[in-house]
DNA sequence: CAATACCCTGGAAGCGCTTCCATTTTTGGT
DNA sequence: ACCAAAAATGGAAGCGCTTCCAGGGTATTG
């Protein structure tokens, strides 16, 4: 090599962070040119580009990513908004939205929270300008403000499992879900069914409930307030815990102790919750399916281990589409808003008297 | 008001963010002051303040991220890089974290990634200049070239579930583990104990097992390889997976089917495989406790329904404790590296013939 | 009342990159 | 060999903020 940089050299020495300067005097170009090599840029000759990757991974550059973003008016950074809530739905949609994201250049920041209360908080520093360039939020509850205040911000934004007209979203037809268990119970001849549900006021909660009203009215049976109870408790995750499934369980099994017209069935709103009633179920000495047939919503991945009867919500999917919507607006910011419903699938196990069958 | 923000107005016609400058003209300072206001800095009198303030209320201003980030030289972002892995035990190290950083202005970026061999990439990405400002690094093995890359991009980093001399970990003893799993199954007893396994090669998994041969041998008995089984497919996770433990739960019962010296207990490496081995065993028409001990690793949150004996790794305080090690360099950059090794406890449970307890 | 100190504020130089525009160099056609 | 067109490159202006340095105003002190 016949050409010097000194500059860089004297920079290595000092452990200062190479940038493109060094490298366009290591090169013999203009940081412009450096620019455009690194960036793929048409105009520039092979050899150019080559001596430029030379010197480059001589000095170990990196271009700085923060300056990028600021030159580019673009982070090349996704927020996603979540109060954890059930974990596994969380985790699940999470792994939907990774797989799409690494098929991009957008990397992820995660905004958690563990209360309803503390999201807001959250979807704050998510919508600071400059932070990220769009929004994925999974189960956040948006009141006008917000939705106000998303706009304004001009970032792109999907929902999942959350439903405002004016924003994409993807979500699963809960109303239904609830309407899938509950049938399926009275088919099973059930004319007792209880209904245990986290904290009151979840959105999906709610609809769950008016899914499980539905079945019943639509079969001639009446809706028995006793038979619904919700947790008072474990507000931690909005009561989608197993513990909240647990102690709300006992608390109906408790209210019907010796009386004749106790439940026969269970629809419990999620899978974790699910888990904790049988628990209780187990513990008054009772056993599902023969005494009581339970089942639950979500399809968490340890369900088809419990053997647990469910509504599958398709959350992988639900992330992963989410995402795909979101890559493809933050390409092209037009268009209407899109609505995606997916439909909630029975999935048939022991706790409703299904055989055991191999797993996968 | 007798000011005028004639600039502003017209940005805000046009729908242009809003900047520093707008926020200067508004409140007849300069940009200077601006950001000292901002900033809290003391040197700025409360007349002045309270204008700022009151103009950028006005207007919705909000400081830029990124062009904040580029002045300050750092990005308030914390990179984690996590192979998903048990993502049981990924998101209750998640939860730990993330509750450390509620308290600290950092918000958190995730790169996840599938496979170990995807999380080298993953790390790249992480690590890029100006990206974040600290790394926490999960189960991700490193080689010395990693190691040496990361030492070069000056960010602080620690490790949680993985050990490099030189770079601040936190992880729990899993060779002791491993040994405390297995000498209680031997003390109850068992003679013959199985061993469950995701793939080979994991580390943490490779220590468990030195902890099972080290107290086999405390206990005089043979370490009979027929008796160990590792996964052989579903590498997605490395083969920590339910249904990665119900396949070699199932070759492990196969290769002694009929003969008499098969095991009478077994130690199964992670709690989701465990779930995924009592399927195998039940469908092998056996029962757990009473014709084969079970016990798992980790304690994830459903085990506790499951009624599964485990050995509990504390998730949630290693990346609680980590963030804040990483937090506390990030303000002071010297000081020797710390490695902080948690005891792993041993929790008893059904299927190693505990009683059925109450929950909570 | 002048001198010293202290506060508050503004000017301006970056932070490291992208990109428009202009200029120089090369290519190809005749 | 000459000219127009195309290709390659450089100069320089930002992107929106932080912060150093210095200037000017007001309060304190001898």
């Amino acid at each position: 090599m016949d050409w010097c940089y000194c500059g860089s050299a004297y920079a290595t020495l000092l452990r200062m962070p190479v940038t493109i300067y060094d490298i366009a005097e290591g090169a013999q170009v203009s940081i412009a040119t450096v620019s455009r090599a690194f960036n793929g840029h048409p105009r520039v000759s092979d050899a150019t580009r080559e001596r430029v990757f030379e010197v480059a991974r001589e000095l170990g550059y990196q271009p700085h990513a923060t300056a990028q973003s600021l030159a580019r008016k673009n982070t090349r950074l996704i927020a996603a908004v979540v109060p954890i809530m059930t974990s596994a739905f969380f985790m699940e949609v999470l792994r939907g939205i990774q797989d799409r994201l690494d098929a991009s250049h957008y990397d992820l920041v995660v905004y958690a929270s563990r209360t309803l209360d503390g999201i807001g908080g959250q979807l704050d520093r998510a919508v600071q300008r400059g932070r990220a360039d769009g929004l994925l939020l999974v189960s956040t509850p948006l009141d006008a403000v917000r939705v106000r205040r998303i706009a304004a911000s001009r970032q792109p934004a999907v929902l999942i499992d959350a439903y405002q007209p004016e924003i994409d979203s993807v979500t699963v037809d809960n109303r239904q879900g609830g309407a899938v268990a509950t049938r399926h119970l009275i088919e099973r001849g059930h004319e007792r069914i209880g209904l245990v549900l986290p904290v009151e006021g979840s959105v999906p909660s709610d609809r769950r409930r008016a899914g499980y009203e539905d079945a019943l009215r639509d079969a001639g049976l009446p809706v028995d307030s006793d038979l619904i109870v919700h947790t008072d408790m474990d507000l931690d995750h909005d009561g989608y815990t197993l513990f909240a499934g647990y102690s709300a369980m006992r608390t109906l099994l408790q209210r019907f102790e010796g009386r004749p017209d106790g439940p026969t069935a269970i629809f419990v709103a999620a899978d974790v919750m699910a888990y904790g009633a049988l628990r209780a179920v187990r513990e008054a000495g009772l056993e599902a399916p023969s005494d009581l047939e339970v089942i639950g919503f979500d399809d968490i991945e340890s369900s088809a281990y419990v053997g647990l009867s469910t509504v599958r919500q398709p959350m992988y999917e639900m992330g992963k589409l989410a995402t795909e919507h979101l890559v493809r607006r933050l390409e092209d910011p037009g268009a209407d808003p899109v609505h995606t419903v997916f439909s909630p699938d029975l999935v048939l196990r022991e706790t409703t008297g299904e055989a055991i069958r191999e797993l996968a």
